[in-house]
DNA sequence: CGCAATTAGTTAGCATACTAACGAATTGGA
DNA sequence: TCCAATTCGTTAGTATGCTAACTAATTGCG
């Protein structure tokens, strides 16, 4: 075997991956956030005006109705607001509650934080082949192996949602020209 | 701004992790896995003898509980049996189907396949400092914030399994001395 | 204009994780 | 020997994701 490295490789992305997130969520709790919720506030606060929740979904990187019920939760424990749109009754537009908009800076504080401790003792230049290493892996993984892929709408930098197959959330509209009573 | 990339470096390791994840789980498919069922059915492959499911549950890295349903499913789908075991009641062993037996193989190769895709064409070096600076996070990550640790039984390389909490399964019995009716 | 196609949000049902609390079996110490 | 503590597996309830299929509203073309 030359590489034994080679074997442990995935393990170790994952559970790296998976050790950071629940740090983060494991300092977040004690303000009744959860990984969802947090990422939700913070996208909310980042953008420049108010969004819909098609947008957020979008922004966050997972479906429709996974948001419905994610902002149902959210709502019920007065995190954010919904509001009719009045150009377009279809709409719904998200208001951050003033409970959430006091614990932003704490949410963006923590995530700071620990990315300082986790990353801060790694020499500049190991970090920099690390991130090209994962932005080469990320990219090869993200292709279909079908080689279709219509651009999806990455409003985030990379694909850091956890929208599962990767169905882009832009082809779903087009998915559903056909059904309509069969 | 120094280093604008540290910022986005917690996106793209999940990112990447979840990317890889699903790839996998998406040519599995079709043999009618999830990624919960084939990580299972390796880890049982894998192992020596036969196991119980609280062995199991630690070498996946989930729950007893969570566990549970997994084996369910697996069981309703003939992927597995379970029997009791004869020296303790309280014990069941989990076998492979004969169903299981036959895609053990295909799993591994499968898996290979996509790590070498994904890998293949990283220059030896650049891995391995990224395999390092990952090592170094996960350690780092790893460790509860009010430095506890008493060594949970690492059956798997490195933390891979999804156990949220860090829970160390291990802790789970002490902490359960109390409860009993309050 | 008017109807077909599209879009926003929802509901329903499933998969996969967790913690809490329990029942049954086993074990170990007084 | 016998009861308390431990261990194995389970159920109950929750969180978070998904796809499929639906309703209501809007848009756009003939």
């Amino acid at each position: 075997m030359p590489e034994p490295d080679y074997e442990t490789f995935g393990p170790l992305l994952h559970g790296t991956a998976r050790a950071w997130r629940l740090k983060l969520d494991e300092r977040l709790k004690p303000m009744g956030l959860s990984q969802a919720k947090w990422r939700t506030l913070l996208h909310l606060s980042l953008a420049p005006g108010t969004l819909t929740q098609t947008e957020i979904a979008a922004r966050l990187g997972i479906e429709e109705p996974s948001l419905v019920t994610l902002l149902h939760r959210l709502e019920s424990e007065r995190w954010v607001a919904r509001r009719s749109a009045p150009h377009d009754r279809r709409c719904k537009m998200v208001y951050l509650g003033r409970r959430a908009q006091r614990v932003i800076a704490q949410i963006n504080a923590a995530a700071d934080e620990l990315r300082h401790e986790l990353l801060s003792d790694i020499p500049a230049s190991e970090l920099h082949t690390c991130i090209k290493v994962l932005a080469h892996i990320c990219g090869k993984a993200e292709k279909h192996d079908k080689l279709r892929r219509n651009e999806m709408p990455r409003v985030y930098p990379s694909g850091n949602g956890q929208n599962r197959e990767r169905h882009p959330i832009a082809e779903k509209r087009a998915l559903r020209r056909a059904p309509r009573r069969s």
